[in-house]
RNA sequence: GGGCCGAUAGUUCAAUCGUAGAACAAUCAGUUGUCAACCGAUAGAUGUGGGUUCAAUUCCCGCUCGGUCCA
């Protein structure tokens, strides 16, 4: 059986009355009115009103279920239809596999199903419109992504995701049997994209990485998809106004062309303005003090804390200049207060979307930070080697797509947009 | 790991210590212009183990699963 379309249903129009057509899709509704059945026909492209009448086609439909595929070969005509400015009479259904009744969820999104059982049936999930527009904007922001990197001089990079050691310290990590050896998920590029600058200079990787965290909340997964940059020649400062311009872009970008899905999902994309604020972390725990919060420099900002500086900053901000001590070994001090570090988060209100900051490329200054943390830098051997061959000064940062996904989209849980997400509980599907 | 909330029909919800109700979906009948079609009929459910009670879906405890907040 021949199963070539010969039309996107998005590319029909009511000019076309007349024309002959093969196209193919999925049963959204479908209305018998005894000897007239009407069916709405959807693919990727679109949606279409679909007009079966006779003796012989109307039998084929008879016992047909939603979501069914089918493909219908027949003529452009014009509808009488309210929401449809043209439709095709059928002269030839035939029926390409059976969807089963019931369902696990509706589809059509008519009665919103829970979470859940969504996530139960995903791949069924989208052929709701609502979740397909996620989908459909998370392609387009990691166009613009790749695009906006690429033309700042960036090169796209793929690093290992097994790997040997612990790349920042043992704890999160998840571990797995290689053969006879001891593996872990790596949780990071860190190590790996600041070696590549030396010899490709700026590099940005965007992947799934790995956290073993027993955290469940709203915005976080155990496997999630990180946007990670590292440039040589760059200051923090520098790669904050990369990730600054990077974020305007994405909503500017998804703005102008997601307009459907934007009208699917029920919201408005509005590009936020740069420059975003920039709070070093002393004032931040100054105007913390204010509120009645008082904290030491050195404390860690729980997330009560960064909850009362999202009402303070509310949307995008930079939280600077972080306690040395807060920060990983690799972290460069500040040159007149070696206490603080050339460090930043990006937040959304109290949502932390980003971290970065200019690294150490000395390699005695590491080793010596390594000792501070009680890491061993016999483990880093290979990771050090590195520093020897002429690392330049360089400046990175990594960014949570699921999370930018969520702020973009107005979602509050970031397993909406991931397609199958995993955290402490899901493993399946 | 801890707190709070929850688990009822395929789905989304309701109710009750004593016959568990609706909407959408389904099945059957009718309908040649529907478009979240209409119309009549039919069928379908209390997560799991224990306890309290004359009686538990309802109250209590454990477990499992989910949601959410915190660490």
């Amino acid at each position: 059986m021949d199963i070539k379309k010969t039309h996107d249903i998005g590319t029909l129009g009511s000019s076309m009355k007349g024309q002959k057509v093969v196209v193919g899709g999925w049963v959204e509704d479908l209305r018998e009115l005894g000897k007239l059945t009407f069916l709405t026909l959807r693919d990727v492209t679109g949606v279409s009103q679909i007009v079966v009448a006779g003796a012989e086609n109307l039998q084929q439909v008879k016992d047909l279920t939603r979501q069914s595929v089918v493909q219908i070969t027949g003529a452009v005509q014009e509808s009488k239809a309210r929401d449809f400015a043209y439709e095709i009479k059928a002269e030839k259904v035939e029926i390409l596999s059976r969807a089963i009744h019931p369902l696990p969820i509706d589809p059509l999104g008519r009665l919103e199903s829970g979470i859940d059982n969504r996530l139960n049936a995903r791949a069924l999930d989208l052929r709701n419109q609502k979740t397909a527009s996620i989908f459909k904007i998370r392609h387009n922001v990691l166009l613009c992504i790749r695009k906006v990197l690429t033309d700042r001089g960036f090169l796209e990079v793929s690093t290992p995701k097994i790997i040997g050691s612990a790349s920042e310290g043992g704890a999160n990590l998840f571990s797995l049997k290689y053969f006879d050896k001891q593996a872990y998920l790596a949780q990071s590029p860190q190590l790996y994209k600041e070696q590549l600058t030396l010899g490709l200079e700026r590099v940005f990787e965007i992947s799934s990485f790995y956290r073993a965290e027993k955290s469940h909340t709203v915005r976080h997964l155990t496997e999630f998809t990180s946007v990670d940059i590292e440039s040589a020649f760059m200051d923090y400062t520098d790669v904050m106004e990369i990730l600054e311009q990077l974020i305007v872009s994405v909503f500017e970008h998804v703005e102008k062309t997601c307009i459907q899905e934007q009208k699917n999902l029920g919201m408005e994309i509005r590009k936020p303005k740069a420059p975003f604020d920039r709070v070093t972390y002393r004032q931040a725990i100054e105007d913390l003090g204010k509120q009645g919060l008082t904290l030491s420099f050195g404390d860690d900002l729980l997330d009560s804390h960064l909850r009362k500086l999202g009402e303070i900053h509310p949307g995008f901000y930079f939280l600077t200049e972080w306690p040395l001590k807060l920060k990983p070994f690799y972290i460069h001090e500040k040159d007149d207060d070696p206490e603080v570090s050339k460090s930043f988060d990006l937040q959304y209100g109290y949502l932390e979307l980003s971290s970065g900051g200019r690294r150490l490329h000395d390699p005695a200054k590491i080793k010596a930070r390594l000792l501070e943390q009680g890491l061993d830098p016999a483990q880093f051997e290979d990771h050090l080697r590195a520093f020897d061959w002429g690392m330049p000064p360089h400046s990175g940062w990594g960014l949570g797509l699921d999370r930018l996904m969520t702020v973009l989209t107005q979602i509050d849980n970031v397993r909406e947009v991931v397609l199958y997400p995993r955290d402490p509980e899901r493993l399946f599907p």
